[in-house]
RNA sequence: GGGUCGGUAGCUCAAUCGGUAGAGCAGGUGCCUUUUAAGCACUUGGUUCGGGGUUCAAGUCCCCGCCGGCCUACCA
């Protein structure tokens, strides 16, 4: 077959053509495969064993980069444990097979065997004996030593980020890390993980706006789910005594640097254990990420804010840290009015329509949950701001519940929770008001079956796993966060035709 | 939703006051058998996000739109 000459401008032409040309030759890529016997990281490990030198390896990987110099030529390969070169030179290949390697491009998938050597200047390398195109990449990769840095294309082309950018690669290998050790952690503890729906009819357990989605087999709608809690809680009245899940949940509201509109949540139900038990809980989970995952107690904010996590963690009361912003010892004597005028000395024009607890609680959103970088629990929130919590028993205006806030954010909520369902009845019609449709009934009648008194906690694992990574945005710790759709005619379309596969057969 | 900044070659970025759109990497050709962002020589490559306007002349100024970052609003 005559090799029609591409524009060398044209990246994907080029690289086509010499797909076509080794279709054409008899071998295509795209039916090979490899046995793999090492991955970088245990290549390097099997030499530093010592022992009989020369060890063949069979390694494979992304070319990442490649430096001919005429009759050898130096490359290295991308694998999940990282990076290994490899030295391939015409005496050891054989003619043909290195004038092939010679036309790789960075971006291909190979796989090479040889024996493990060191170079002059120090660096572990296969000497390739053999090697094949197992995958041809038909796309150059961004550059390689910028990588990609527009944040538009780091999110929607999510492969590309984590092909060139190590640092990319290593958050998300610690979130999965961290996800795995909370799960190891919890069921140490003998929870046992569940799966509840996603689809829900009432979006209960939060105060958020919910997607609708329409089920066409019972033509009605649902919801998706804003929480995890009412069904969790529906498994401990059915005696599964410890449960937790980790799941997305998905909140109809804006998006920003802490909010995606579908998250990933861990919820915790512990029965004959109360707020304080998941206090202690979460502590010992952290310190057990801490400890396995990340080998540190103290982390770094994207602001460089160093953050201690050793225990003990602070723990004070939300009106002692409203009377601590707003210099006022005699806050809850206060009237609404007065109130309005401390917000506005602390710089917050509230509407004078708010009741007077939400004027109490945007001072605590505004002016001191920012302010609480240190882990801290707060403690004696406000019973209108949850309803699915126990009231304490010496001051029912307050909830035995806590808020741990870390780095200026809510990490994790707990609860006493409620088990009286006349309570939790009137807490709901309080806050669904008007909207009874809202209210979920199914609910308060597996708590009228009785549901034991249980500790419950939410973990926004987005957020712990911002504060772990040091991540300056929740999209970072993402794969795939939510962005606007493509536009219709985007500079970056398809670029493969369709035609027939010439080269199948 | 509002404010603000941005979108230039595949990628990372330049382009003075409105006056011929450039560089590095990637790509192509040639040389080079231990390189490290390999090197050397030559070289291809642009709907300057899209549409309209002002002007002798627009990447640059004005208007509209698209997409994104940041701030803000909403947000248990």
């Amino acid at each position: 077959m005559s090799q029609p000459t591409p524009d060398t401008h044209d990246l994907f032409a080029v690289r086509k053509a010499k797909l076509d040309q080794m279709r054409a030759d008899g071998f295509d890529p795209f039916r090979a495969n490899w046995d793999q016997t090492h991955t970088s990281a245990s290549a390097k490990a099997l030499y530093e064993l010592g022992e009989e030198d020369e060890k063949e390896v069979s390694v494979a990987g992304r070319l990442t980069n490649i430096r001919i110099m005429g009759k050898a030529a130096f490359a290295k390969i991308l694998d999940r444990d990282g990076r290994i070169q490899i030295y391939a030179r015409r005496d050891a290949l054989g003619e043909e097979a290195y004038r092939a390697f010679k036309k790789l491009d960075i971006g291909d998938i190979v796989g090479v065997s040889g024996p493990l050597f060191v170079t002059r200047t120090g660096e572990l390398t296969v000497r390739a004996l053999h090697y094949k195109l197992v995958s041809k990449s038909l796309r150059p990769l961004p550059e390689k030593w910028h990588g990609l840095k527009d944040s538009e294309q780091i999110y929607r082309n999510r492969h590309l980020d984590l092909i060139v950018n190590e640092e990319s690669r290593e958050r998300f290998r610690k979130r999965s890390a961290i996800i795995s050790c909370i799960r190891r952690f919890l069921e140490s503890r003998d929870f046992m993980e569940v799966e509840t729906s996603t689809l829900h009819g009432i979006a209960g357990g939060a105060a958020a706006r919910p997607f609708v989605t329409h089920f066409n087999a019972l033509d009605c709608d649902f919801h998706l789910r804003i929480a995890l809690e009412l069904h969790l809680k529906r498994l401990l009245v059915g005696g599964f005594d410890r449960v937790f899940e980790i799941g997305r949940v998905y909140r109809n509201e804006g998006l920003d640097r802490r909010h995606n509109p579908e998250f990933t949540m861990l919820e915790v139900y512990q029965a004959y254990s109360d707020y304080r038990g998941m206090m202690e809980l979460i502590h010992s989970m952290v310190q057990t990420v801490c400890h396995e995952v990340l080998g540190s107690t103290a982390v770094v904010n994207a602001d460089g804010v160093e953050i201690e996590l050793a225990g003990p963690w602070r723990e004070a009361s939300y009106l002692d840290l409203i009377r601590e912003a707003t210099g006022d010892s005699q806050w809850h004597k206060r009237s609404k009015r007065e109130k309005l005028v401390a917000a506005r000395k602390l710089g917050l024009a509230l509407d004078p329509e708010l009741e007077d607890f939400e004027v109490t609680n945007q001072i605590f959103e505004k002016r001191v949950e920012p302010q609480l970088i240190q882990p801290t629990f707060v403690t004696h929130i406000p019973r209108e701001l949850c309803p699915l919590a126990k009231l304490n028993e010496d001051d029912p205006t307050v909830l035995d519940v806590f808020e741990l806030c870390i780095d200026g954010v809510e990490i994790a909520p707990a609860y006493s929770e409620q088990n009286d369902p006349f309570l939790q009845m009137e807490m709901f019609e309080q806050q669904v008001g008007e909207e009874t449709q809202n209210l979920d009934r199914e609910f308060i009648a597996a708590l009228e079956q009785g549901m034991p008194p249980a500790g419950g906690m939410g973990v926004g694992i987005d957020r712990l796993i911002i504060l772990l990574t040091g991540a300056a945005n929740i999209r970072d710790t993402i794969l795939f966060p939510a962005l606007r759709p493509w536009p219709a005619r985007g500079q970056n379309e398809l670029t493969t035709e369709r035609e027939a596969p010439k080269g199948a057969n």
